[in-house]
DNA sequence: ATAAGTAATGTAATCGATTGCAGAAATACA
DNA sequence: TGTATTTCTGCAATCGATTACATTACTTAT
């Protein structure tokens, strides 16, 4: 280790205590001017850092906060870190990363992560977790320094902060609706998965509000992924009735599907509507430009990092902001059309 | 803070020194069979966890690693960052993550995370450091905790982890050659950049031992973006003399590339053979799929937070490796075939 | 002039785990 | 049995910052 001066070193060069130095630097209002000049120059003299290590042993703090992903090689997630670390590092707080699964075959507990002073609170992007896993979460006292974000568990109580999936969806079977179409499938997310149902639930309701005809097999199960879009594409290649738009849950699913559909020569949207949900970065670029519905990813990552702040720095359990929703807005781009 | 029991409350439970617990947990062969299994019980029954800051401030170590990304965003990293935190985690080492855009709008300094004992080590995976932080950290006693991975500082003297840059750009074009392309352009990454210099500079020398002519323009500025890629492609159908192949810097590059092409009716690989470098998830299910140069990203950050922990742990100069290298591959798919 | 109040600073305990050193107990050896 | 050696355990200092409480030096009011 190398050696960095204390506190105790800039009190001795500034001629006070060294809770006068503390004081100064975490609370200048109350030491006068003429120390306060003072103890900055031994500041600058000395090169003083402060010893997080121990800051945090004494006020118990740990001064940073996981985020704890599904999968690390996803890239849906990026954008919402750099949401959260920007917030956090503004408010002088880390950002420790994890994966469920890497906590999961490490053999430690998530809880550990707030037992053990590591973390002040955790931000979950992921809905999957494991039952006992939530209930343990949900039944340990620090329940409420932890907050979902994007995904979230039915039933259980935490704070969260999600996407208005319903609307968004509403917004996309218009979408179609408005341009002619009025058979139209539906590409679900993994089973199981808290986003899928909402969106699926939300596609039902409004297809039949608009008096829509849905037959079963419009409703085709995927998982997210590029690949099991292009599975869709093959159960849609293999209809009778093929329905002239398809609404994917995700953007990756979109893109599977049309690049399926482009090996077996149809084309996007000429024989068909593609659509998907979330505005990655490449539904911009990608051929034909994908029509979407956009979450703004680093807004979620913001408004998670700054509800979890306000828990964690009042002890009390105040007014505080229990479920945040962000908007989304639906991009209009080249891969939907009237049908012919 | 929630209270949790403390090395106290076990060592009374058991009956034991505060010692004799400490040395259970972190040295079970020194503690008799007997105290080992009282120690076990009463950490048992108090639910003891370790507090680490408490450890941190005593051992001088943060047990945590800091990741500089040079952005967030960019999903080129969350693979590498998987790497490295399996490495990690099973060392009980955390994973700290900035991106240096907010460490320098924080008003911090990068060394800092080394000083104030936030972490033991720093991976930076961004090459484009300002040279006056560069030279702060070099002189900087930590400067055997800093390791770059895929991106190194030309010049500087930290130890790193790179891919075959020059061997995987003399694959890509005796890929080309062998189809029997002739003509080859090259989109290269950012100017600064020390994987776009390896890589152009490579590509100039292996087209001169293929005794293939390359004209300036065929050297295309990009920027590893899919935007570079579009505006690169409009240079490309600028030509009077269209190359038959061109090896994009990125695979990022390419699809833009490609895109751009296909909003101008170009085919590819009809018209010409494009290629990109990094193989990322999404080359393989690109329209066409992409032929590209394979990076083991898990391996690179694996190896990375190996090699970093290697110096954090040893306190000596002793035999460290210093530069590993990792080897790349050639992937063969759809984007590149034999010149009409 | 004295009491009361305010502002600035210092003293020292504290957070919880680790570890050098010393002592006790157990074992080996003569 | 006595001594040397090994094994195990405990005592107490330590890491570096924070902060409750005490103290001192001033101001202001009466």
């Amino acid at each position: 280790m190398v050696k960095t001066s204390t506190l105790q070193d800039v009190a001795r060069v500034a001629k006070v205590s060294t809770a006068t130095v503390s004081r100064t630097l975490s609370n200048p209002d109350v030491v006068s001017e003429s120390t306060r000049r003072r103890v900055s120059e031994a500041v600058k003299v000395t090169g003083y850092r402060i010893n997080r290590a121990a800051r945090n042993l004494r006020t118990q703090r740990a001064h940073s906060v996981l985020v704890l992903l599904p999968d690390l090689t996803n890239p849906f997630f990026s954008t919402i870190l750099e949401g959260i670390s920007r917030h956090l590092s503004q408010q002088g707080y880390s950002m420790l990363i994890a994966s469920t699964e890497q906590v999961h075959a490490s053999g430690e507990r998530l809880i550990d992560y707030l037992d053990d002073a590591r973390a002040d609170g955790m931000i979950v992007l992921d809905g999957g977790l494991d039952p006992d896993v939530v209930e343990m979460l949900e039944n340990a006292p620090q329940a409420k320094r932890i907050l979902f974000a994007c995904e979230w568990v039915d039933g259980a109580t935490f704070a969260s902060v999600r996407c208005q999936n319903r609307q968004g969806t509403r917004a996309a079977v218009n979408h179609l609706f408005d341009l002619g179409h009025r058979n139209i499938a539906h590409v679900t997310g993994p089973v199981g998965n808290v986003l899928m149902q909402a969106r699926k639930d939300a596609f039902v309701d409004e297809t039949k509000k608009l008096g829509l005809i849905l037959r079963p097999e419009w409703l085709i199960a995927g998982d997210f992924s590029l690949a099991a879009g292009c599975l869709a594409a093959q159960a849609w290649i293999a209809m009778h009735n093929r329905p002239t738009a398809v609404f994917c849950a995700s953007d990756q699913l979109a893109m599977g599907f049309i690049s399926e559909l482009s090996r077996h020569d149809f084309k996007v949207p000429k024989d068909v509507s593609v659509m998907g949900f979330d505005d990655i970065d490449l539904a911009e670029q990608f051929i034909p430009p994908l029509t979407s519905v956009r979450q703004d990813r680093l807004l979620i990552g913001e408004t998670a990092a700054k509800m979890l702040m306000a828990r964690v720095k009042t002890p009390g359990d105040d007014q505080l902001e229990h479920a945040a929703v962000i908007p989304v807005s639906l991009v209009t781009r080249e891969s939907t059309a009237a049908p012919k």
